[in-house]
DNA sequence: GGCTTTCTTGATCGATCACTCAAGTATATA
DNA sequence: TATATACTTGAGTGATCGATCAAGAAAGCC
């Protein structure tokens, strides 16, 4: 019976994700949330609440996104080589607001103020981590990786070195490409 | 002539440098300063200028500290020794502000936004790596790691690595120390 | 066309931001 | 002791923060 939105929700959440991914929590206001999702103030609390809670709603979608890629890179290629591509991959988007990772950005800056969305952003990071570990152990069953090691253990220290690969990223002057090689190498390597 | 001042300037940027690099740069407010340096607006300003200039200071500090402690290291354990020792001291600190590196979360705060400390922590970055850089030589000299390494590329993952693991630190529920015990580990089988 | 319902608009809220400055206080020199 | 020279104080600056809300516009139903 009433009029339809003249915006595309879902095109909101994806406008503000990259604004967020890339300035950060603090370093995004509602005026530059305004502006690049040409929507007034009002529609905007009508729509989303708060500040708050659309940076959940882009997170949650920054996070399904990562997941989702890194699924389809392991139907493709098998768990073991999904592996490792994914950290050359992280890093080879041009377009992507930012090199480093939405999540250990958000982290970072909101950990110390206790708050709820950095928790998220840890939540999201142990999914990962799991997903990670998930892949592992199937790379071990295929035989590509020795079985002596624990997933687990592979998957803490594989996201730890993504995290720096893409914190290295966001540098200027540093070849990330090839640590991301490096990564990958010393895959082969287990 | 005049009177003299009631603060220590060395411990008030001490302070200031707790203070940043917790909480960030748009995370630390002149209120907060104020609270934790004892000491008001009017003074602050005729101290430092702004909040930025003690930002700075505050990081020239961190970096300068941080290099300090790895020289020492240097001295004590011999290089390799203690490129194999850094990653966990700098995770086992319980009183330091922050597990993450002060330059890392500077950087991934204000890189978007071209603000100034950005490009001043990545120049931090990049000292800190050729101290990295050197150690791996000296190693490499001593007939710890095979010659056929590149020094510089050896310290860009080294590099990489450790701000992984420090990111990694941060989180909850994570084993930092044995991704620590890792990068030490595969530092042995260069 | 009238009615209901939803969405959009934009002025405006109090709070907080980094920062200023005139006035007051303390100290070393004369 | 008087003066000159810092340093300290704290009320106050305009700007911007996230958020509100009354009023108006648009679309489906009768």
């Amino acid at each position: 019976m009433p009029r339809k939105p003249n915006h595309d929700r879902n095109d909101l959440i994806d406008r503000a994700r990259d604004l967020f991914w890339r300035r950060g929590w603090a370093g995004t206001s509602l005026k530059d949330l305004e502006a690049s999702l040409k929507i007034k103030p009002g529609s905007f609390y009508a729509a989303f609440g708060s500040k708050d809670a659309l940076f959940e709603l882009a997170m949650d979608k920054y996070a399904l996104d990562g997941a989702l890629r890194l699924g389809e890179l392991a139907q493709k290629y098998g768990p073991f080589k999904a592996l490792q591509r994914f950290p050359e991959m992280a890093i080879a988007n041009k377009d992507a607001p930012a090199k480093a990772c939405m999540l250990s950005k958000t982290l970072l800056e909101l950990h110390a103020h206790q708050h709820p969305l950095a928790d998220k952003a840890n939540l999201h990071l142990l999914k990962m981590e799991r997903q990670f570990a998930e892949l592992f152990k199937q790379a071990q069953a295929a035989g590509d990786i020795g079985s002596g090691h624990d997933p687990k253990a592979l998957a803490r220290r594989y996201q730890s070195d993504l995290l720096g690969l893409r914190m290295s990223a966001e540098r200027d002057g540093v070849d990330a490409k090839a640590i991301a090689q490096e990564i990958a190498d010393s895959l082969g390597r287990l």
